[in-house]
RNA sequence: GGGUGCUUAGCUCAGUGGUAGAGCGUCUCGUUUACACCGAGAAUGUCGGGGGUUCGAAACCCUCAGCGCCCA
């Protein structure tokens, strides 16, 4: 037998990944099937790429963010829709920055050895050089992004973007400079936004220390002892009983002998420590605030690199970690610690770069002022012109840009869009804009700007604004933003405000879809300490994309987070490997897509069914994906391929495809395969472009008509029969192995009643390996109407079969009993609606007759 | 402390009012010519505890307990 398909292709008899994925994805690359078309009539459907880090290497969560988008942009493809999915990447300010400084300190060289436009040249050259590796590991997954409009934020077009909408939020007031509390990390030199500081639980100390004398003493408790040093007042809640009197008189703040108020403020918890606080104005964002409404003077304790300066005392140039260790030990000297608990749990903000603990620090710094962007964007979500997809989530959205504080964007770091902002010989300063140069003798402010910044226009500058271009016209707005719910907060956000501003108020995306985290097999968060780190590459290596896609999209409830093992993608090869051998095995037996569909009227029940069964499947898979619901979707495809397909159809048609009588469901398993092919090509787009068009002779997937359900292929009456058959099948099979039977044992059996079972008597024969002979029976069952007639040569074991008919006796009581009560229950009867009384009523006539019957075998088996 | 989830088979998870499901794992049988990356059969659940609403609750409400995430 062969496999030859019209074209005369074959398919090897086992199927490997690695030998057709490269092929294929070069194939669709030279078709030019992933470059968008600006001038195309066809509706647009837009995805931009979260752009992965440059210095970043394909892991497992890229792979379900990619996988998602790929399904999404393919089945559009497939749908019709000029299709545009956007790649690029980020230049990540800092990790960049740090990749390229450990580069050259490995050769003993620091930045400032070079030079700020030295440094930045190296960068550059080390983006050339070995940035960028996660896009060709993207080619692996078979991602059908438009490689022709591939971006970096760093690019000519984003940077004149940036310079852009620098300017226009300026004049528009939404950008200032201020001096401010900013996390800054003494490491990196560099002031960090919220988002870029990881909070752990650190083991710290809690110390209550005793500042004044006698009457005139109050105890403050802290984890930050060294900060006592830059104290500008202790402020105690208005109504507190404990030290109400005290309220505008001053104390001693020891080591430094100054003195210092005691403030009220609503905001002082009372019962947290001894409710009276230590007020560090320049070292503490809280503290900060509070100074501002009291006009507690700002002292400046620490240098940038959070080294002890400027007070005056023992303890300057001093770390800031020795420092609160020789603080303590001196004040405990003086008698002043009045109680201390070590270790004390508590959350400490480190730099999500290089894990040093970020200082709170006084700076000044470039602002956007939040307020009017983040409402606007709460307000697009709000008016449904932007959806979140799973609206479950939607309150964590609300929760952040409802709550919103003014965004640090300067960042003291070379690598960066730099700040278009001149300063002339007085201290004014001038925004440069996109077109503008700055006066002789200006010079430009140094920092550059947060990434965040640029990324925050990957929805809009990447179709060339500021420039009116045709992109911009056919793509903008998007139509969904794939990402973990993890980056809701800065990066969709920041996308949301920045896009709604440059773009007159269309915010960027349609809908928002929000995925979760994949974690190991146990639910446990992937991470290199962990050792439980899933490399995709390497399974990809193992196991084949469509294999690691399939189990990610499979995985993909929305919303949530999944886990994932070896053996789910182990898994999911086998399933590409049915397919394979399922797709030969039609080709040897002759399935075809030449010609029309034979006339339902000429069909027998079982080719009807496998139809029914696909237009359903096509019907609710076409749903579920459009909902996002990925999970689901894989489900139905897996199930209808290996359990209709595969299980039952192939089975009960060999012996159709071994008769003269075979024409029509050759036809009918053709379509059906290249249908299957069709819906599934969107997570598989590997296996099944290759099976399909060795099937088919088509050219490819990519470019072929998304399956249309049929309606008029619905047919209940087919479904039922073939329930009834498995019935049949299942029961006897049952039967056998109760009986000890080995699988491959012929028996002589025969069917008596239902006409339209018994007309698939050979069928059932093939499957159950039941001769057609004459014989004197010795055992007899009854299933679904039908007279199970079976010759065990003489003598069947009563012992199991008594066994087997009691279990199943049980069972009928059981629904019997169920069945009875509820019909016999008056509010029931009541107040059920009628289908579900018709659905009781049947099931007791049913299980009823079981009873009898199954009794009656257990009376003839004595 | 504020917000927000979760608790269903050994594991990971579906299941938004009408007889508890899937994948993997487990046990038994099998060299049935598409497939052992397979086939057939089986076992396994007081749906976290308690209370309530309802004719009917895994699902809705209250409460308790445990776990998680985000923010402070």
């Amino acid at each position: 037998m062969s496999s030859t398909s019209p074209t005369g292709a074959e398919l090897a008899s086992t199927f490997s990944p690695v030998d057709i994925e490269s092929r294929l994805y070069e194939k669709w690359l030279s078709a030019d099937y992933f470059t968008a078309d600006a001038s195309s009539k066809k509706e647009a459907f837009t995805i931009v790429l979260p752009p992965p880090n440059v210095t970043g290497v394909l892991h497992i969560g890229h792979a379900l963010d990619q996988t998602l988008q790929d399904c999404l942009s393919r089945m559009k493809r497939m749908k019709g829709y000029e299709v545009l999915w956007l790649p690029g990447m980020d230049h990540a300010g800092i990790a960049t920055q740090n990749v390229v400084e450990k580069q050259i300190g490995s050769k003993g060289i620091s930045r400032h050895d070079l030079g700020r436009e030295a440094f930045i040249k190296k960068v550059w050259e080390w983006k050339a050089e070995s940035g960028g590796a996660i896009l060709d590991q993207m080619k692996r997954l078979g991602v059908s992004v438009d490689w022709t409009r591939e971006r970096f934020t760093m690019d000519e077009g984003m940077s004149k973007a940036v310079v852009s909408i620098f300017k226009k939020m300026h004049d528009a007031g939404l950008i200032y400079r201020a001096e401010r509390i900013i996390n800054w990390c003494p490491r990196c030199l560099t002031a960090l936004s919220d988002i870029e500081v990881d909070h752990q639980d650190d083991a710290g100390e809690f110390v209550q220390i005793r500042y004044g004398e006698g009457e005139q003493s109050i105890v403050v408790a802290t984890t930050r002892a060294e900060t006592m040093l830059g104290d500008g007042a202790v402020a105690v809640h208005p109504d507190d009983p404990r030290y109400k009197h005290m309220i505008g008189t001053e104390v001693l703040l020891p080591l430094v002998n100054r003195m210092i108020p005691i403030i009220a403020d609503e905001l002082v918890e009372q019962d947290f420590g001894t409710g009276a606080v230590k007020v560090t104005a320049a070292h503490d964002p809280n503290d900060f605030e509070m100074a501002m409404r009291h006009n507690v003077p700002f002292v400046v304790i620490m240098n940038e690199h959070g080294v002890m300066a400027g007070t005056g005392t023992e303890f300057d140039g001093m770390d800031r970690f020795d420092a609160r260790v020789a603080v303590v030990a001196k004040l405990k000297e003086m008698g002043r610690v009045v109680a201390e608990k070590r270790p004390y749990i508590h959350a400490v903000g480190h730099c999500s770069r290089c894990d040093t603990t970020v200082e709170p620090r006084l700076s000044k710094q470039w602002f956007v002022k939040v307020a009017p962007l983040a409402k606007a964007s709460a307000d697009a979500v709000r008016s449904g012109e932007v959806k979140i997809e799973p609206e479950a989530l939607s309150p964590r959205y609300f929760e952040w840009v409802d709550n919103m504080h003014d965004w640090c964007i300067s960042r003291q770091l070379w690598w960066g869009h730099r700040i278009p902002v001149c300063y002339g010989p007085n201290g004014e300063a001038k925004v440069v804009g996109p077109d503008e140069v700055a006066p002789d003798g200006w010079t430009q402010d140094p920092d550059v700007l947060d990434t965040w910044f640029s990324s925050g226009q990957w929805a809009f500058s990447t179709f060339g604004w500021p420039e009116k271009t045709a992109d911009l016209a056919k793509f903008y707005p998007t139509s969904v933003l794939v990402t973990g719910y993890d980056i809701l907060f800065f990066w969709v956000v920041r996308m949301m405000m920045m896009s709604t501003f440059a773009m007159d108020g269309v915010a960027p995306f349609k809908t928002i879809m929000l995925h979760g985290l994949v974690r190991d097999q146990f639910g446990k968060k992937m991470s290199k300490s962990r050792g439980n780190v899933i490399d995709p590459i390497e399974f990809m290596d193992k196991y084949g994309a469509d294999a690691l896609r399939f189990t990610l999209a499979r995985g993909a409830n929305p919303g949530t987070d999944q886990a994932l093992a070896e053996d789910w993608i182990g898994g999911s090869r086998n399933f590409a490997t049915k397919l394979w051998n399922a797709t030969r095995f039609a080709m040897m037996n002759g399935a075809t897509v030449a010609g029309p569909l034979p006339e339902v009227a000429s069909l027998n029940a079982i080719d009807l069914w496998i139809l029914s069964r696909l237009s359903e499947t096509l019907r609710d898979v076409d749903a579920l994906l459009e909902g996002y619901e990925f999970a689901r979707a894989c489900e139905t495809l897996y199930h209808f391929a290996w359990d209709d397909l595969c299980d039952w159809y192939l089975e009960l048609s060999k012996e159709t495809f071994a008769s003269e009588n075979k024409a029509a469901s050759q036809r009918v398993l053709g379509h059906v395969l290249d249908q299957l092919m069709r819906v599934l090509h969107p997570v598989m787009p590997f296996i099944t472009e290759e099976l399909w068009c060795t099937l088919t002779g088509g050219q490819s997937l990519v470019v072929a008509d998304w399956p249309e359900f049929n309606a008029a292929h619905i047919d209940k009456k087919s479904e039922s029969l073939v329930t009834g058959l498995q019935e049949v099948v299942t029961e006897v099979r049952r039967f056998r192995n109760d009986q000890g039977l080995k699988p491959s044992q012929k028996v002589p059996g025969r069917f008596i009643g239902s006409a339209e079972i018994v007309e698939y008597s050979s069928a059932l024969r093939f499957l159950l390996k039941l001769e057609d002979k004459d014989f004197t029976p010795s055992a007899t069952l009854e299933i679904a109407g039908v007279k199970i007639e079976l010759d065990l040569t003489g003598s069947i074991d009563v012992v199991a079969e008594r066994a087997r008919l009691e279990k199943d006796l049980a069972a009928a009581k059981k629904d019997l009993q169920t069945a009875e009560v509820k019909l016999g229950n008056a509010g029931f009867m009541a107040k059920a609606p009628a289908d579900v009384v018709v659905e009781i009523k049947e099931r007791l006539a049913k299980t009823s007759s079981d009873i009898e019957r199954i009794t009656a075998a257990l009376a003839a088996l004595k």
